[in-house]
DNA sequence: CTGGCGGTTGATAGCGCTCACAGCTATAGG
DNA sequence: CCTATAGCTGTGAGCGCTATCAACCGCCAG
């Protein structure tokens, strides 16, 4: 069965309908200055009346560019790494770029040279990197090899050597610890994540400090190593609640360790929040998938994975090296107070014996 | 400051080094027969001496290849979709491909017309399509219109026309509710998905029979159309359970409708699973994070992707169409039992009362 | 009138690879 | 001895685009 061949149109096409040179035509796909009016408007035209798009392969051969980004990640969240995707991509898609996911194994000890191996391959014009990859020596190193443009989300070492772009976990914790105390809490129990996270740092710093502005003790038996899992989420929080002088508020390091307090709290006959506070960290959908919807802080994560584009994308387009200091971005966070958080039932009862 | 000019190798080097042509190392980066077992081994070597990666856009422009395979979605399930990408990614790796992610807005006019573009510049090889996209009219024309090798992933509509893997909703469906009557329930309440995706009338016709299999009528008070999302649950369960004669189980269509479901019954002070059972569908993280965590059915997704990708990579290497009927895989779902589920209170008591 | 200059356009040489086809060698067959 | 065949390797022409640099057209200053 003869297949009608599918030809598709090149450019010289477009040159000859437009009766002007490849190179003009050229100018016009790659919005160089130059070209006058009227010639512009006549190879538009003949692009759109010939339906013409620019082959990238033949693009990238002849100017050493791709047009393709790559996002690398081992993050196991999906929501996690489902907004930033989906930021990236949109960001990429207006700048006509295009988005490589690529998930790497950081346990693996090649992980370093199959990074290497991908992007001389594909000639990828930029990386966005996120956590906990972000802080993996060995693939940074490889990055760095290979001089290829790299934007950090959300690093945690080593934060001069490349741009990045951020959120102030350690704000975010401060006010969240704030908003507890402001409800009359003093007893507040604080769930660390993983250690090996930046962020978990970051969190507790500011948990620790911002007690420490309202002159509050923090109580050592309060705070508990769990690794931003569910399961460990709900052994820390057994311990706390089932302290004999438990406290009347968790703070957990995010939502899953959160969710599992609630779900602890419930099972020992606690009602949240009548007899227990509970804060999370992140807003996953989780967050608002149990009940009472967690209160917690909404990262920007699309809108840092955006930015992240953005950088690599205004680099690849003006070709220039980025300079000391390298740039960085910084995004808001929001505290979002949902049913989970309430006054502590001792003041509760003040505020009704006062009536 | 003078960057010392990164000149990468390329097929010319390993040539000289191996003392033969270029076409001979590029028979050899092909996997090409006729090759001698000593100058396959002079050119292998020479590649890792230098080493030496082929540039894809510059095989990808002789060949008219991309090496390059998409994933194309507009499904809102994070988890879902990073199953999916897990399971593409991976098998696109063995098989030296890229995946290239890219969601569409299934409610623009204009997305055909963007997928062709897409499609015409980057030259992909392949493009597998997920629910609901994957029944998209304007999608599909596009992407036939093209002549691009195309693998659907659990397609409802027009099946015929091009490959696709898939699970058997209908008998996952009908096993779940068998389990459900083997406990001893006779009153189960249905919670159908959303009206536009495929699997909501499978798994509802997947109930009926199984019902009428056992001779139980189905009682049209207790089947709700939900949208596959936790509020509609949440307004179906309530309506439910409210009932004079409330149902002693609820199958939900998917996970979330089944934790929307738990949370109502707690509400309503009925204990899961004394009270109530309930049973999921997916098997989606929400699944093991509530309490206590659902029966339900577990997806082959990432299975399903990477037998997507392996047709893809097959029929690119081969470079030959496929031909009817068309290639299909079925993939096997599994029954999860976890602690959502219990024999009704009646038997449960009939039970203690046998002792 | 000449030279110079900004604005615009075109001719041509690759980019690094694959493909069609030709050429070479060694062995087998007539 | 010549030809046929098979096995292996090389030659040269592109793939569709961008980059370099030259050419051209006014127009103005000297």
């Amino acid at each position: 069965m003869a297949q009608p061949e599918k030809r598709s149109i090149t450019i010289r096409e477009v040159a000859d309908l437009a009766k002007v040179s490849i190179k003009t035509v050229s100018r016009v796909i790659n919005r160089e200055a130059g070209v006058s009016h009227e010639t512009h408007a006549r190879v538009m035209d003949a692009i759109a009346r010939l339906d013409y798009r620019p082959n990238l392969n033949a693009r990238g051969l002849a100017g050493d560019r791709s047009f393709l980004i790559g996002l690398f990640y081992d993050n196991p969240s999906a929501h996690y790494m489902s907004d930033v995707q989906a930021g990236a991509v949109a960001r990429c898609r207006e700048g006509g770029f295009h988005l490589l996911v690529e998930p790497w194994d950081s346990t693996d000890p090649n992980v370093g040279d199959q990074v290497l191996n991908l992007i001389s391959q594909l000639r990828l014009e930029g990386v966005i990197l996120t956590p906990p990859l972000v802080d993996h020596a060995g693939v940074l190193e490889a990055l760095r090899a290979s001089r290829i443009p790299l934007v950090r989300i959300a690093p945690d070492t080593d934060r001069e050597t490349a741009p990045f772009v951020y959120m102030d976990d350690y704000a975010a914790s401060r006010q969240m610890t704030a908003y507890l105390i402001s409800l009359g809490h003093r007893r507040i129990g604080f769930l660390l994540g993983h250690p090996d996270h930046g962020a978990t740092e970051q969190r507790y710093r500011g948990f620790r400090d911002e007690l420490a502005e309202h002159r509050i003790p923090l109580d050592p038996d309060l705070v508990r190593h769990g690794h931003f899992s569910y399961r460990t989420g709900m052994a820390c929080a057994e311990q706390l609640l089932t302290l004999a002088d438990r406290p009347t508020a968790i703070f957990a390091s995010n939502d899953d360790m959160a969710a599992a307090s609630v779900a602890v709290a419930q099972r020992l006959g606690l009602s949240v929040p009548a007899d227990l506070s509970v804060a999370g960290f992140d807003d996953t959908p989780v967050a608002r998938i149990i009940w009472p919807q967690l209160t917690t802080i909404r990262q920007p994560i699309s809108r840092m994975a955006a930015a992240a584009a953005d950088l690599l994308i205004d680099r690849a387009v003006r070709r220039q090296p980025w300079t000391h200091p390298m740039p960085r971005r910084l995004l808001e966070f929001e505290v979002v107070v949902r049913e989970s958080t309430a006054p502590p039932s001792s003041v509760a009862a003040l505020g009704r014996a006062r009536r």
